[in-house]
DNA sequence: TTTGCTTAGTGAAACGGTTCGATTGGAGCC
DNA sequence: GGCTCCAATCGAACCGTTTCACTAAGCAAA
């Protein structure tokens, strides 16, 4: 790839008068200009961003750093990052850490060699070496959908609280006492507050949880199959269920099924989060769906911000909480 | 951050002999080597990989350019590329050009600044004036999925044309006749091929096809439901239908049951491509999956080759067929 | 003619590393 | 003591760009 010397030669120039040609600074001459921008063209010059970072002190680079792409969800935040940030000239360098979290500090340290401007991430660890090793960070980080105590970094997540609240007074309105929750990983941040609203929305009724209804899948389609399944085929099974993911909530109506259950007359499913195609699921979910589009123009406009005020780096940390919206589908009936 | 002339200094020592000593290469006292390696971890010293780019003349990236992202077969894809390259110490650059195929050459021009070893693409272009584009390209690109006629690069995808043939053939053994395929745009690469497999088992079988039974959707699934409404409302609809996407295959089973056909009972139904919650679609669809993760390893593969054999760009291009695998649902019934 | 001001363009330093030929200082040998 | 040799370390060039102080030329005013 020719450079810019090759470029300079050609046209009978000195180096800097071609990069200043071609970036419109110094007084050159328009026929000057012109025919050292021919050149360039002709001979498909494309200055090389790695050198001029190196010199300018930053690159137009933005880490992401996904637990798992493979997930539509991050598939989908990660489409819209992409757009927001494209706008502003910059690219994204994507990593999975393929659902490890202790590769997370090491994702982002070879972000770090890169130069990267600034990270946006959903972490999966919360533990507090990972804590320390973000406080120490020296480039700017938002996190996105999962957060990690003791830290203090922009956060844009959707209400997780209000997500489950809200599915759970939807089927106590419709008369539901003995509802099952499905849950996560209590290490997960989202898991955490999904339960909280769950819980909350069940005291606040004044309706009894009943502790062996209350039981954790991992956000994972197979367990939570495993655990309706093993629920169903109890005596005092539950009318309705809360699952606090998509995911989860397809295994639950798979078992339902396959125990020869019927969705919505034996049992009420409610989840969380779109899935893709939900419309030709039969019946279809009623869920409570996260504005993805939202939380990652959020996230992407604020690492853009911090990027490109060098000292408000340090300005004091942000937090955006979307509003989730209720979905009503055809999988809950009055009891 | 800090740079080797920092640790240089610090350490005492030229910025040469950091240099040597952190990657092991000269011949540096052990001592010395150990004393450096204290005060490089102490300073949280790590080396610019643009600053060893710029000397080496070659980076560690790699460009990946998706039409949609959002969709969950280049969900899958990303993924498993990144583990592959991951593993040789190389990270992505992800860029999605939003289907806009006219956004292509920018986006390619702009991985080309960014001087990334390889690309990995999945084209949405197959004009003259892109594969002239793509013809005179200076840096290796392995072309995944859709191909452009008239250029000579690798490329790895699956065998679409057997995709539907498989179908149609599943279908016709089940004696089915009365056969309707929906297609993508026939500008598409892989719509072409799998028209054609389409259309090469009814011959082969001497089934008669009928041209009205033969539609477009575009991969679409709304267009999708469109067409198979509009069919199943005419005298002599058909009893099966070859869907050449998952996402049309979902929308002819909406259009299905929206009208008051069931399926298989009325219509046997199948499709091309896994959907990620595929198995709690009642009734689970037939369908030719192809193997993700065997295209994306080997794209990634030969990606890494043409990088690490500088000269070896030049080898002849190559092709990987994978072979797609039909797995059976309760789509389709015997008529 | 000298002075001063513009305009157009140049040269060199700097960014943060790597690499290789040059330079030390000391040990071993005669 | 002078010689060679080797191990350890250093210095400088270089990668491709930007930027800034500087110069050379042309011209108007004094």
């Amino acid at each position: 790839m020719a450079t810019i010397r090759d470029v300079a030669r050609r046209a009978g120039v000195a180096i800097s008068t071609v990069s200043l040609a071609l970036n419109g600074k110094g007084p050159i001459s328009p026929a000057t200009v012109e025919r050292i921008q021919a050149v360039a063209a002709q001979m498909g010059y494309m200055p090389s961003v790695m050198a001029q970072s190196l010199k300018r002190g930053h690159n137009r680079l933005i880490g992401l750093v996904l637990g798992d792409i493979g997930n539509p969800f991050f598939g989908r935040l990660l489409r819209n990052v992409d757009s927001v940030v494209a706008e502003a000239d910059h690219m994204l360098i994507v990593a999975d850490t393929a659902s490890h979290p202790e590769r997370e500090i090491n994702t982002l340290n070879q972000l770090r060699r890169h130069r990267v401007g600034g990270i946006i991430m959903a972490p999966l660890s919360n533990d507090p070496a990972f804590a320390a090793y973000l406080r120490e960070i020296d480039v700017p980080v938002v996190l996105i959908d999962q957060y990690v105590d003791g830290v203090r970094l922009d956060y844009v997540c959707s209400d997780n609280e209000l997500t489950t609240t809200m599915l759970t007074e939807y089927l106590i309105r419709l008369g539901h006492r003995r509802i099952c929750y499905l849950g996560g990983q209590p290490n997960w941040w989202t898991a955490r507050l999904r339960l909280a609203g769950f819980r909350a929305a069940m005291q606040a009724s004044g309706v009894n949880i009943d502790p062996d209804l209350e039981v954790v899948a991992d956000f994972d389609g197979e367990k939570a199959y495993d655990q309706v399944a093993r629920l169903l085929s109890r005596p005092k099974r539950p009318t309705a269920i809360v699952a606090a993911s998509n995911l989860m909530a397809l295994g639950a109506l798979q078992a339902i099924n396959d125990l020869g259950f019927s969705c919505p007359g034996d049992v009420s499913l409610t989840g969380v989060d779109d899935v893709p195609w939900g419309s030709v699921i039969k019946p279809r979910i009623t869920t409570v769906v996260q504005p993805v589009e939202e939380l990652a123009q959020v996230a992407a406009a604020w690492i853009l911000e911090r990027i490109g005020s060098r000292g408000g780096a340090a300005a004091p940390p942000r937090t955006h909480v979307a509003i989730p919206r209720l979905v009503i589908g055809e999988s809950c009936s009055r009891v």
